[in-house]
DNA sequence: ACCCAGGGTCATA
DNA sequence: TATGACCATGGG
């Protein structure tokens, strides 16, 4: 539901980052994954945990043929559970994935899916066990091409920090309040998350707050 | 030997 | 509504 305030971003300053960060990084052509599925695989895998270790999981996948969603939810959890052990947390993902391929399969796989309007989609996905704002949403845009901003926890650092949020706002506030500012646009939103995510893992992370940061605002911190 | 990672669910108050 | 516990591997 929307916030009793609605949250205030100018397009201005947040098309500003984007380019301050498209200049440090360049093009990032995300989601990292070789199909739809794929992606939406990678969205479940990833909750909480360092992107290397699901690439383990997902080879793994690859390697057993089991990355299709009729696979993956006729195999047993025992046999998923272990191959995607590297990504943690890998009973609890076994059953995420496994609900998330029976849903698919329910709907007449991907295909039906995208001819569902996006609203309609998010809370289908959303309904899926397992699946929670950002997954749907990294799924919804990486493998869904919807104008969907993700929300993630480097979003609320490095624009918290930044001093244009506040931090603590709900993923839905933040979420409206990025998507009205910029209007829909599935390339802009795709390349957005991906610059932030970029950033986040790999520019100030040592330091609490680095000087030479291409934020001219200020780097995020590195503790949580 | 810590700390943390591209979350989500469930139980309590 | 809002915290806290829990899930688990691998890299710094």
């Amino acid at each position: 539901m929307s916030a009793g305030t609605a949250l205030k971003l100018r397009k201005s300053d947040l098309l500003k980052v984007y380019r301050q960060l498209l200049k440090a990084y360049g093009c990032q052509h995300w989601w990292p994954a070789d199909s739809p599925f794929e992606v939406m695989v990678g969205a479940i895998l990833t909750q909480n945990t360092a992107w290397p270790n699901v690439e383990k999981a997902i080879a793994n996948l690859k390697q057993a043929q089991l990355l299709s969603p009729e696979t993956v939810a006729s195999a047993s959890h025992d046999q998923v559970a272990e191959l995607i052990r590297p990504s943690g947390y890998f009973n609890i993902k076994a059953q995420r994935l496994q609900a998330f391929c029976r849903f698919l399969l329910a709907r007449g796989g991907e295909r039906m899916l995208r001819q569902e309007d996006t609203g309609t989609l998010r809370h289908d996905l959303l309904a899926v066990h397992g699946v929670g704002p950002e997954t749907a949403d990294d799924m919804l845009l990486y493998a869904f091409e919807r104008p969907v901003f993700v929300i993630d926890a480097y979003t609320r650092r490095i624009f918290s920090r930044l001093g244009m949020i506040v931090g603590g706002e709900s993923y839905e506030a933040l979420r409206r309040g990025f998507e009205v500012a910029l209007g829909p646009d599935v390339q802009l939103f795709n390349e957005y998350h991906a610059l932030i995510v970029r950033h986040a893992k790999e520019a100030c992370s040592k330091k609490p707050r680095c000087a030479e940061c291409c934020l001219a605002g200020g780097c995020e911190e590195g503790g949580r």
